[in-house]
DNA sequence: ATTTGGCGGTAAACCGCTTAACTGAGGTGT
DNA sequence: ACACCTCAGTTAAGCGGTTTACCGCCAAAT
């Protein structure tokens, strides 16, 4: 292995000199730099990360924790590992991957072996005890996702409020009047504290009473069959329908095979727009689903350079809210009749097909 | 930050003890180890990895090498991932992420730094560079997939031969004799060289050949609009096929909507048999896809254990091959009609459903 | 002419741990 | 009784860098 020694004495200055140069850290004349960049060049030399961790304190490794276990993983968890290690490697820094206990038992444990710089944090929960953790070993974080009070929480997240917003209103102008939103599973215990789903439900009642529209919600877990089970409760207490908002993505393909199964026409009889997706899911169905398509990229990398940021003390990036933005597909069309107004006349439909 | 020389002073020992008990590399009496135990327990020590490594010459971390830029990601990248970091994990080894290009340029670069005790190589071509360059890293390796020639490498791959086999025993014994393979686009110049797609074909070719079925194979690359013009073509120019086995995790979905749109029911009219894929991806079908489950969890796992093996020395893993397993879904059922060919009664069934 | 001070460069002390070589106090064999 | 092992521990030399003093030199200031 070529160290900085052997570059040194091949050059005839000290190996601190070298050092200088790399770090740019101190100047260096023009000819003893042409010197060293010669030798290094000569010898091949290659700067040795670990021991440069082990001097500087700094590994310029950072870990990507996520709650292990959880095999829910969406499409979108491998857009987070691989925007946040292209991120990562763009800024000359390596990303572990890290299963982790949401207890942060095992993110303790982690930290202490004093590998990486800071941690992004994914699947961030309403209050999470892996934050403490962290604080308490002194290690910069940033979040995908945030807490109930992410202030002075160096985090990105989905913007879910405007995400909602221009879904409801890209409806509202094609006409549609009586929406419904198919959302998360609140009452499963496991996610009446899961961020997403809560901050959508809010987002929903909130954007439906500014539209001065009928509040209908339904919660479904994220599978297809949950969804074709939503759909199907949806069409018989709420005919009136004419436009289905889905924020899970699996369920969303469930909405509209159970649609076709039950003789709906999408777009025709009733629009489908689905909420958090990405286009490789969307294209499943047929016809293909419009969504809004979830800025998973965006948050790995954002998050990723957030922390970065901090690293580097440069001015820290404040809070990102990323909407997703609205991917057109064919599920979405304006109602069939005009709109019905107060209490009038509704439609079931009648297509079939085999 | 508490090193191992607190530790040491606290116990009355001197560092190198401390550093014997913990790797357990020479004999210590019980009652030092007691008092160093303790020690440790009352000053909260943790082992810094960094400087071990540097003593020790191994970071104990490896590294997941995959092609950058890539895309087309399918479901199971993320199953590589998460199932090799906890592979890594349980081993006490940790997993970086490294995007490189497929020329092995990056990879150079990378293993230059001296991070990493070895490399997963993910998505290896039949014929790959990235392997030069780390035989002349000298860095171990173990490879997800194989190149034409794996002898003597470590490496894992889905066993395409047993996985085929299975899948046209399957077709058989439900007494279909007309099949046809919708295969990956070979012809595509990016593709004819991609170890899946070229082994399944070979498979299918050879496996038809010994069931005495007509070998009909219909190129088609990985997006559901592929998949359902492949099957307008097959239905055009095979209207005898009863069941239809499709490569690609997307086309799959494609083909199952084609059918149904073209006013068929599956698997009434065509059975479908899914070659390699996840099962949330099946569940998103109406009905819901009969496949071979994609082994993608055990490769990242067993991948990382081969690596594992060389670094610590243990016996070499041998090369593993992995069928994917057949999943049951609903559409798969016995021909409609009793088959039309020549030589003796057969008979067919004629389950429908709708 | 002397002082000052900036500047390119060097020496050497770490960073926290591993490990080869060494020490010294019991047992053993003869 | 003496040399000879064994065995738990210790000393100290690294691992390959970073970084803090410090040094000598020359130009500008006094």
């Amino acid at each position: 292995m070529v160290t900085m020694k052997d570059v040194a004495q091949r050059a005839g200055v000290s190996i601190a000199t070298v050092s200088f140069l790399l770090n740019d850290t101190k100047p260096v004349t023009a000819a003893t730099r042409a010197r060293i960049e010669q030798a290094m060049l000569d010898l091949g030399y290659r700067r040795n990360m670990v021991a440069r961790a082990l001097a500087s304190r700094r590994t310029h490794i950072i870990a990507m924790a996520y709650p292990a276990l959880e095999h829910r993983f969406g499409m979108s968890t491998s857009e987070f590992f691989t925007s946040a290690a292209e991120a990562a490697r763009k800024e000359d820094y390596h990303l572990v991957l890290w299963p982790v206990g949401n207890d942060g038992v095992e993110l303790r444990e982690l930290l202490g072996q004093g590998l990486v710089d800071g941690v992004v944090l994914m699947e961030v929960q309403l209050d999470d005890p892996r934050i403490d953790v962290l604080r308490q070993a002194a290690t910069p974080f940033a979040l995908i996702g945030r807490t109930t009070e992410p202030a002075g929480l160096s985090h990105v997240d989905i913007d879910f409020d405007t995400t909602v917003e221009d879904a409801v209103r890209h409806l509202y102008e094609r006409g549609h009047r009586q929406l419904a939103l198919i959302s998360g599973d609140l009452d499963d215990p496991r996610f009446h504290e899961y961020g997403p789903w809560v901050r959508v439900d809010a987002a929903y009642r909130r954007v439906a009473a500014e539209y001065g529209l009928p509040v209908v919600v339904l919660p479904c877990s994220d599978t297809t069959s949950a969804g074709k089970a939503a759909v199907e409760r949806l069409l018989a207490e709420h005919p009136e329908t004419t436009a289905v908002l889905v924020l899970n993505e699996y369920a969303a393909i469930g909405v509209v095979s159970g649609l076709k199964r039950a003789g709906y026409d999408v777009p025709g009889d009733l629009s489908v727009l689905a909420l958090l997706m990405v286009p490789e899911t969307a294209a499943m169905t047929d016809p293909e689903l419009t969504m809004m398509r979830t800025p998973g990229p965006e948050l790995g990398q954002l998050g990723t350079e957030a922390l970065i940021r901090q690293l580097e003390d440069a001015d820290p990036l404040p809070p990102q809210l990323v909407p997703a933005k609205l991917l057109p597909g064919a599920t979405v069309a304006a109602p069939r009749a005009p709109r019905p107004k107060a209490g009038a006349g509704r439609r079931g439909a009648r297509k079939a097909r085999s």
